[in-house]
DNA sequence: CTCATTTATTTTGATAATCAAAGTATGAAT
DNA sequence: ATTCATACTTTGATTATCAAAATAAATGAG
């Protein structure tokens, strides 16, 4: 009983350390060479869909707003990000995606998804429902703390 | 379908995320202020059990020998490691904690057993098994991947 | 309307983690 | 003995980060 916590434990702490770790040397590996992980969680946070303000994004990605300025001049500067100043109120940037930028988010999202889609095979959709489940149980208790 | 597997994706980012973060809280608020969450991961993967070579521990954190030596250097001046020359090939490191470390350990521990015991609730035995096999897939994966 | 306050972002200055590459010490093998 | 390999450390440079101060725009009270 408590092996087993123990086990699922140590195989998230191991994947999640691993799974940084490949992303970093895939990405070093391909046409986008100039990003680093750090880099690419933020084009993954921004998104290719809304169209969020950089406040938004830096609480996502627990950052101050100035780490998440420097974030931003860099992406900017590397043609994967753009602000948009908002014109109905003028302090606020929203950031969006250059071309460049979709690219890399689309490559990202896809390694994402073969990532999850081994993570879920053979498992019968009612087991799906349990890892949704227990991912639930988890947010809870991450709200909790926090 | 394809939705199902996009919610558990960024259910997963998510959480990764919060939890670096929480962890990096408590750990400010606790007796162990001296400590980065990098640092409490390292003390974490040195482990109370054994006797680690500084060489496998790098390559357990991703780290280069060279960042590994400046962990253990910062960690030994704060009392939480020792090294312990071996003495059958004196090049070798041998890494084990203090006390204080031990104490660390625990702690850390403790609260990622809370997670994973929050992360179960509700879920029946033949249910962590799926939990289980989905992780193995997901080792699996990362495991061609590096 | 104007001044004080709040909010969103940027700038600045300092620090810490990291890496690659060179260095040191020890061990292994021919 | 000499060379090669291994385990770790040192060095020098770079990068991400933060806290705090600065800027710029909006809001609200009188």
């Amino acid at each position: 009983m408590k092996k087993q916590v123990k086990t699922i434990n140590d195989s998230l702490v191991r994947v999640y350390g691993d799974i940084l770790w490949i992303e970093e040397n895939e990405l070093r590996q391909s046409r986008f060479k100039d990003l680093t992980i750090k880099d690419m969680h933020a084009i993954n946070a921004i998104t290719m869909y809304d169209k969020k303000t950089a406040s938004q994004v830096a609480k996502e990605l627990h950052l101050t707003p100035g780490t998440l300025t420097s974030t931003i001049n860099r992406l900017e500067k590397k043609d994967y990000v753009k602000r948009i100043r908002s014109s109905n109120d003028r302090r606020v940037i929203r950031l969006g995606l250059t071309k460049k930028g979709r690219l890399m988010y689309r490559a990202h999202d896809a390694f994402h998804r073969m990532m999850i889609d081994s993570f879920l095979k053979d498992v019968e959709p009612d087991e799906i429902k349990t890892i949704e489940k227990a991912l639930r149980n988890l947010e809870n208790f991450l709200r909790e703390h926090s």
